[in-house]
DNA sequence: TCGGGCCGTCACCAACTTGTCATTTTGGCC
DNA sequence: GGCCAAAATGACAAGTTGGTGACGGCCCGA
């Protein structure tokens, strides 16, 4: 299984269609004609990409992704909005919105997958199985395998986590509460200062020999990737 | 200034319109007619994103979007594709190749910054809303930094809240009572003087060198950003 | 069952932040 | 020019926060 797919759209025909199509791509496919329910089903289990229609039962789709970017648990899932609503202001407006793509009926289902691929690297590189580097620095996530200038580099199971988490976001501030909940898991029961252990870990293993600190401490705050380091 | 973008396109008349929009947006807009040049500019000083169309002269725009996300330096770099081939075939392909978006001409110039705007958000949401800027300063609440003329200014953490403050308040003027309530909270046993003293050590983080002072002082009344300086 | 790698904790230390105060400088006003 | 209040400055001690080394437990494969 490559991730989960949120699928809302009240047409039966398209919904098959999409469907079969994105099984094939090894997505688990939910569905639901209704704008209420797709909220609450997102927001209850967050898929990793969510498709939306404009016309829809309940809510309308462009209110449904309103709620979407509202809400902590799926702000950062990524939308893309299916409409027979050609016309350049609802597109202008549903991108605004926060949608990530705007795809106008009729398309082709497999232009459809190719731009939720597009999308997915974005945002979860992961599944998207492929390379993320920043600076020197490059993590093969399929090899599973970290590499700084060439050479290799041997990281356990939650260091590689960790550091892939911060690659996925390059920049980023991740206080230690945040990190324990994407890295170690929401249910944790870890004593926060173990994070630094870590990064400290991390540290250790990416810098040798004299190589530029990529891992920023901000204090007070958390950690981050140096963005002046790359 | 928002971002850098590179456009690759050589039809002067789309060129102009385009050059025209994005810098109504604040972005500072390069451009190239040429494929080779496109990548030589692009991998010298990488833009923040890069619009890229598919007929231009010298290499093909696919074969330079490829080429691009093979080198290091630009393998992050968000690319959307501009083009005239409409075939499902061919956005297939420029998806799969790494582009981020595929635009078909012919296209509105709105839609077109809708969707450069929507990349962005994911890819740099610094540069799409969470940075605040004054003259030459710019902070980056997402990564929490503090650059003023492209250098990095070290912080601690009050004196970043403080600094935040009056960012989002450009010109107006706070009182040190005001500003014990806004940075160090309303509950505070503070001082009243020791706002002052936060008041120089920013100061001295981001007058280095002789850059022009950006705080004013108002006697008997307390702090402000110098709309002058701006 | 032994050994090694990985992991979570802890105690301690170093570095940095922060609030305060005494003193000097500045600016406005007569 | 002299005076006064307000603001800037320098210095410092106390308080926080993060980095570090070390340790014991656990799991897994030899």
């Amino acid at each position: 299984m490559r991730g989960r797919l949120l699928l809302v759209e009240d047409d039966p025909a398209l919904t098959d269609l999409l469907t079969w199509h994105f099984q094939r791509e090894d997505f688990d496919v939910e569905h639901t004609p209704d704008g209420d329910e797709a909220l609450l089903l997102a927001i209850e289990t967050p898929p990793d990409i969510i498709l939306l229609d404009w016309m829809i039962e309940g809510l309308s789709g462009l209110e449904v992704c309103r709620r979407l970017r509202r809400a902590p648990e799926t702000a950062n899932v990524p939308i893309i909005m299916l409409t027979g609503r050609g016309e350049e202001a609802d597109r202008v407006r549903g991108l605004e919105t926060g949608a990530d793509d705007y795809v106008t009926k009729p398309f082709s289902p497999r232009e459809l997958v190719a731009r939720v691929w597009a999308v997915l690297r974005r945002v979860r590189p992961a599944l998207a199985g492929e390379q993320l580097r920043f600076a020197d620095l490059e993590m093969d996530l399929i090899a599973h395998k970290v590499k700084r200038g060439g050479k290799t580099i041997p990281l356990g199971p939650t260091e590689f986590r960790l550091l892939r988490h911060f690659l996925e976001h390059p920049g980023r501030v991740f206080s230690r509460e945040r990190l324990l909940d994407a890295v170690w898991g929401r249910d944790r029961e870890i004593e926060i200062r173990t994070v630094d252990v870590h990064i400290r870990r991390v540290r250790q293993a990416i810098n040798f020999n004299g190589r530029p600190e990529l891992i920023r401490t901000v204090r007070s705050a958390g950690y981050a990737l140096d963005t002046d380091a790359a």
